[in-house]
DNA sequence: GTGATTGCAAAGGTTTTGCAGTAAC
DNA sequence: GTTACTGCAAAACCTTTGCAATCAC
């Protein structure tokens, strides 16, 4: 099984919600997927091997359910298309604003500034994360 | 003539673009709300103020214009919707989860840590940003 | 058995596109 | 006079919603 699999559907019935193949189905195809921050539709066609007659309604319905429950988040984008990822609290991403790809950031993140002066006013912070906006390789090549 | 009026409308013609009056409505009601990272539909309505036959499809194309002429930039978002704001090298946001809106962190954005990995590895970096993402008092009360 | 959950189809909202007419150069 | 630009309407796109049928509990 999956790694996170067991943890985050006990997550599912610790807060009363029924354990679906569909459940599962969006839950394996994202684990599958974390590392590319995939978007609805990627996890919808990825699920769909582990459960076929799976809807996108649903996947939609069920991801949103996942980030009330804290198991995944939604990642910023600048190309409007809801990508998602891992919960975790801080770390880093790359934007191309060409292809809308999101690339991980992975040894900047560590040590970043969390602004005391937002949760000391109100501010609920779940997430902190260093967001660098430009062209990516590829598409710098085809500008 | 509002800040940056001039300058960015001789932008435009240095990149052989026409001088039109929907153009310079789009950008002096952009400049009118720039603190606030206006929505396109947003920026839509206050231009029309400045020019009344002004239609929204402009303002998009307009925006998309202005985003690849380096005037301004998209900022990256959480609920699908684009918002803009000025370009500048780096600074940070607050985005929040359940309304959507950008709010500014001024001084935060100060110091942060360009990443020189990317640089030199092929990545065009325009902008680097602190995101927090979370709830903004007001939602917070009402979740 | 009951109520949460599903799939479908339709609706919703934002953004893009085709095209004939218009206006900046 | 050219050609970029505009406005409109339609299309495209992602996402949400209503509802009857289904399935986890």
């Amino acid at each position: 099984m999956a790694v996170g699999m067991r943890e985050n559907l006990e997550r599912l019935q610790e807060h009363e919600r029924r354990l679906t193949p569909q459940r599962k189905a969006v839950l394996r195809a994202f684990l599958e997927l974390s590392q590319e921050h995939p978007t609805a539709d990627e996890i919808y066609r990825a699920a769909k091997n582990h459960c076929a007659t799976l809807g996108l309604a649903t996947v939609y319905r069920t991801l949103d359910l996942f980030v009330q429950l804290g198991i995944i988040q939604k990642v910023p984008s600048v190309d409007g298309i809801a990508r998602y990822e891992v919960n975790s609290l801080s770390h880093s991403h790359f934007l191309c604003l060409k292809c809308g790809r999101t690339y991980e950031l992975e040894e900047e993140g560590v040590n970043l500034p969390v602004p005391q002066r937002l949760s000391t006013s109100g501010f609920e912070i779940l997430k902190c994360s260093l967001v660098v906006v430009g062209f990516c390789p590829s598409c710098r090549r085809s500008i």
